[in-house]
DNA sequence: CTGACTGCAAACGTTTTGCACGGTA
DNA sequence: TACCGTGCAAAACGTTTGCAGTCAG
């Protein structure tokens, strides 16, 4: 189990047991939406409320420290900020996967064709997954 | 002008001049919000109400004649459904526009790294447009 | 003429806010 | 101790629904 506590501190988040479970439940999940989340935290604090997990994912985005991720026809998931990547979403159970992949050369398609200055790049695939598909 | 009323009658929606008028704006817009939508067509119907603009869009997505585009840190938007293509975002002025790129690769690479039978994919870069990087 | 559409008002679900209490540092 | 975070309740939003009157086909 990775030890968030210190990256907590690192954003001037003081450490609560909530915060706590917070992280490691979008840590865990690796996507989470806001519902699930506070029915997941419920068996751990059966008195937390969503004006908490609100309070505390907004902190945590405004730090950069959880990114949000908006799926086409589905509530948007909250996730730990890591290396680019781009999302899998399975139109059937709703999983999603991160999936790395090498986005540069259609980056470099696009600054040639367009005029903006690029800075980032948001790809979500939606299909259905092995387990689905069978 | 191009004529959307026989498009209407396709999808066996009446054709009402509210109807009209919402596709025209997205048709010259290219990229509108709900709240944007409603307040450009208060100028020609003073008394349209929100309800009419909810039920029609959402009467429209389910015919696939409109399609909404869900873009980070920004309310959702919509258009005219099109072939394939990409969009950039403009982090100052929210200027929204299609870009057409060849994605075949990137999708490629998506099947043969993930288990996913891929359906549909979505690219939405966002950066600084040329006027707002002056 | 009939069913569908509009606009209003009310309902609904989600997210934010204010406040008193409690916990972290 | 001083501030920040929590949880509750209320408020604020955005979106949907029900209904009576109106319009398109």
């Amino acid at each position: 189990m990775i030890d968030y506590t210190q990256l907590l501190k690192d954003y001037n988040l003081k450490v609560t047991p909530q915060r706590v479970a917070i992280v490691n439940e979008l840590h865990n999940k690796g996507h989470i939406n806001i519902d699930d989340l506070f029915h997941s935290l419920k068996s751990t604090f059966p008195s937390i409320s969503l004006a908490t997990i609100y309070k505390n994912i907004n902190a945590m985005l405004e730090k950069f420290f959880v990114a949000e991720v908006k799926i086409p026809n589905a509530k948007s998931v909250y996730e730990l900020t890591k290396e680019l990547h781009s999302h899998l979403v399975c139109k059937k159970c709703n999983k999603i996967e991160d999936i790395s992949l090498n986005t540069a050369s259609l980056i470099n398609e696009a600054t040639k064709k367009s005029n903006f200055k690029l800075e980032d790049i948001s790809v979500v695939f939606s299909g259905v997954c092995q387990e689905c598909s069978k």
